[in-house]
DNA sequence: TCTTAAAGGAGAATTATTCTCTTTTAATAA
DNA sequence: TTATTAAAAGAGAATAATTCTCCTTTAAGA
C-alpha cells in the first residue's frame, strides 16, 4: 500500500490528510498482522520521533470508526488493529500469540445459508465471525 | 449451582477449597451473563466485604487455567468471564453491550464436516468459535 | 494438633488508554 | 498567496484494569 493509495483512502472517508494519519496507516499495512498500538508507535517513532501516543490512539479510533481498520481482541490480549479488507475470520495461535486473517467465501456461504433457515430466538444477526484457534505449522 | 456442587468442581480440579473461591464461583453462576471482574467484586463484597481485589483476579486466573471458566473479550470491552459449559458460541450486541451464549450442535457438526474436507494451509485447527454480532430483540 | 505450602489481604506499581488543555496545521475561501 | 478556522496534534497528567510484592492467614494432610 503506497502513500498515494493511503491518501486516497483517507479522502474517501472524508478524513483530513495529516502526516500522522498517513504514517499510522502505512505502519499498519507494513507491520502486517494485527499490530498493537504499541507496535505502531514504536514503528512510527523511527521516522516520526515526535508523534504523541495520544495522537496514535485518537487516529486509530477514527480509522476504526470510518471502517478503515477493525479492532481485534483475543483472550489475555490487548487491543490489536486489522486493516479492514472485507469479510474475514481469524486464525489464532495461543502459543505464539499470532493472528492471521482467513477468508473463505464458501464457508461464509454455508453459514449464511444455514441461518437463512434457522433463526436465533430473540436475536437479529448482523455479522458472523469465526475465531479459529489452533497452531501454525512450520 | 449450589455450594456443594461448586466445592465438588473445585475438588475435581485439585484446587484448594477456600471461601473466596467458592464465593467467586457462586457469584459467576448467579450473575449469569459474562460478568467482568468488577461485577464479581461488587457482588461478592455484599456478603464478603473483606475480599481483596487481587484475590479475585488471582482466583479468576486459576479458574480459567483449570477450565472452570473461560475469558471472553469483545471489541472495546474489558475482560469478562463465562462459566465453561462445553462448546458454545457468543451472541454479542454492540448496542447494549450484552453477551449471550449460543449452543448449536447442528451448526458445529456442519463446520466440523466442512473442515474435515478442507484443511487450512499451515494451520492446525483446535477449536472454532463463532462471534455472532447483531441485536437482541425485545 | 502441627506443619507447611498454598492462598489471601493490603495496597503500591504497572500499563494501556483516555482526557485536558494548548499549539499547530490542513483545507477552504478571499 | 494569504487569512481564517475548525480539526488535529502534542505533552503530559489522569484514569482504571490488572499485576505485583510482601506479609499474614489458612486448608489439608500427617
Amino acid at each position: 500500500m503506497n502513500t498515494t493509495a493511503i491518501i486516497e483512502k483517507l479522502k474517501q472517508k472524508e478524513l483530513r490528510i495529516t502526516p500522522q494519519r498517513v504514517a499510522i496507516l502505512e505502519a499498519i499495512y507494513t507491520l502486517n498482522n494485527h499490530p498493537t498500538a504499541e507496535n505502531i508507535i514504536t514503528y512510527i517513532k523511527k521516522n516520526h520521533p515526535n508523534i504523541s501516543v495520544g495522537t496514535v490512539y485518537k487516529v486509530l479510533d477514527s480509522l476504526v470508526e470510518k471502517n478503515l481498520l477493525e479492532r481485534v481482541k483475543t483472550e489475555n490480549d490487548i487491543m490489536r488493529y486489522d486493516p479492514f479488507l472485507g469479510k474475514h475470520h481469524h486464525l489464532y495461535c495461543a502459543e505464539s500469540d499470532k493472528i492471521e486473517d482467513y477468508e473463505d467465501s464458501e464457508l461464509d456461504q454455508i453459514i449464511t445459508e444455514y441461518f437463512k433457515n434457522k433463526q436465533i430466538k430473540n436475536f437479529q444477526i448482523n455479522d458472523i465471525k469465526l475465531q479459529i484457534s489452533g497452531k501454525f505449522k512450520k
